[in-house]
DNA sequence: CAGACCGCTGCAAAAAATGCAGCAGGAGGA
DNA sequence: TCCTCCTGCTGCATTTTTTGCAGCGGTCTG
């Protein structure tokens, strides 16, 4: 859209962090660059950038419209999809930021399903924490957001939101994998694996150990769910895992999942979302759609 | 803003429903005009007018371009009055859309207490129907709507609710003046004068008249508050008005007004809001908060 | 103190937008 | 039916805008 030019070329900046740098990546001269920005400035009278010894930075003036540069820009990008939508096929990107536990079965399942309806439509997967998916959300790099537990709701709008109860993985001839539903007490007296701090699982576990006023040395840690999964096989080690990271038919193979007994370990709150205000492109919209239909059908709704 | 021109010609096409009368009003020849037209519909692929033998109609693609156009034309807009607040002076325009019962007191006193700590801005007052209002909020003509009664509500967000009871306006010297709560069965033994049916008054009294199923012949029929009011004084006769649409002083003055009894005619309700979904620029932001809070002191919220 | 990087400007070339004149085609009136 | 008027559209010359090149002055780093 040749009317987002200077638009697109503020923002090359404002990621590049100077006009020359910009210019670079945008195969243009810095000469043309810099003159747009002169325009532009003079247009709203007010500097856009501070112009530092290394490069630019945003003024607070330009705070303001690049926020307003980034949302226009995305919102082109919904009209023009949603105009391609009027003409029967539909196109278009989606791009997710979600937390690791989704990637194992439930984005590949839900991504690949929605394409076959739509092979027209791509898909960006971004492997984020809250506060990164978050912000991935403000700055329209992307479209939803799945995280596990807290979210500060600034600009998060929730569309769907489940339970997900905390499960004990391990290999198939653990003592524990007998037991339908295990309590905390009986896992701890096992070598046990868990994810680094800021995850959620890591931290419904440290909540139920401090409220239990237990302590726990973990054998391994990882901020790998893959490799604290797979780490269960190959040592018989107590590894946790939230539902929408096991597969269906985990109890088949070697690996087999317990629930943790929710007396001791409340279920954390899965959400997925969207930047608060913002109307999502149609593929974004119908996919979110679709996602919220899978997890209200899988889980239990919060 | 040079990168928006585009977009205010297709909106100028729009309205004028031609490319040569748009060309016109806009002092172009309708050969740029036509070929900006052209480019757009080459970038989108698809034509955003449909070509009738006596000028332009929006397409379906159109009618999706046209919203986007009008939004990204007044968050410009906004964004423009929040760079010019942060260098200190408050500028810009607020235009509002409301209906009779504001114009006589309450707007002239809110705009110029507003003008007098923020002399650079502008107001633009529209008399609309509540129906008028809502399509003025969605075509952005319009910031604030303030309309009595019934708001469909799909694209109004209700900023601020106030009851608006119906007062009996009568001269000094009324029979009726001497009482201080009117009964509804009161007035109809003298000649009344009423508003035309669309408005919030007259559906109040109609439908309590209904209920009560009692018919009443008004002497005078208007759709002017003004002229009503007026009325009143010139002929000695009953004329129904909301405290909104009242001075303070009335009571000082050739005219009373005495409060209908609540249990025959229930009290109105008065709406102030704005588009569902928009930023409004500040100046407008802070002047619906400055009529929140006016409404909220001077009247009963809903 | 030299080299690298920065943003910015004068001038000429390239590209884009505009205006003029004129075309085809449908609508409405005589 | 013809004629007029209004419509959107196109080829070509002109004007305006944008771009690139070369070079200036400045700050920071080694």
């Amino acid at each position: 859209m040749r009317h987002l030019t200077t638009f697109r070329y503020i923002d090359a900046v404002v990621k590049a962090g100077s006009i020359r740098g910009a210019a670079e990546s945008l195969a243009i001269t810095s000469t043309a660059l810099n003159r747009r920005i002169l325009a532009i400035e003079d247009e709203l009278g007010v500097p856009i950038f501070e112009r530092l010894p290394h490069g630019v930075r945003l003024s607070s003036a330009g705070e303001l419209l690049i926020h307003h540069i980034r949302n226009q820009m995305s919102d082109m990008e919904r009209v023009r999809s949603q105009i391609a939508d009027l003409s029967g096929v539909r196109r278009g990107h989606v791009s997710i930021a979600c937390s690791q536990a989704l990637l194992p079965y439930f984005l590949p399942m839900e991504i690949s399903l929605y394409r076959k309806e739509h092979p027209n439509v791509t898909f960006g997967v971004h492997v984020r924490d809250r506060e990164a998916a978050e912000r991935a959300l403000v700055d329209h790099t992307a479209d939803i957001a799945i995280v596990f537990e807290p979210v500060r709701l600034a600009d998060f709008m929730t569309l769907m939101r489940v339970f997900q109860p905390v499960y004990v993985v391990m290999g198939r001839d653990h003592p524990l994998a007998a037991k339908d539903v295990l309590r905390l007490s009986d896992c701890l007296a096992y070598p046990i694996a868990l994810p680094t701090a800021p995850y959620g699982v890591r931290h419904l576990i440290d909540m139920a150990l401090l409220t239990a006023s237990v302590r726990v040395e973990p054998v391994i840690e990882s901020d790998s769910f893959e490799f604290l999964r797979n780490h269960a096989v190959a040592e018989n080690i107590l590894s946790f895992q939230i539902p929408i990271g096991l597969s269906e038919q985990t109890s088949t193979g070697e690996l087999v999942s317990r629930p943790l007994d929710r007396r001791d370990v409340p279920a954390g709150v899965l959400y997925m979302g969207q930047l608060k205000g913002r109307t999502l492109p149609v593929a974004a919209a119908r996919f979110a759609a679709q996602l919220s239909a899978s997890l209200a059908a899988k889980f239990e709704v919060s």
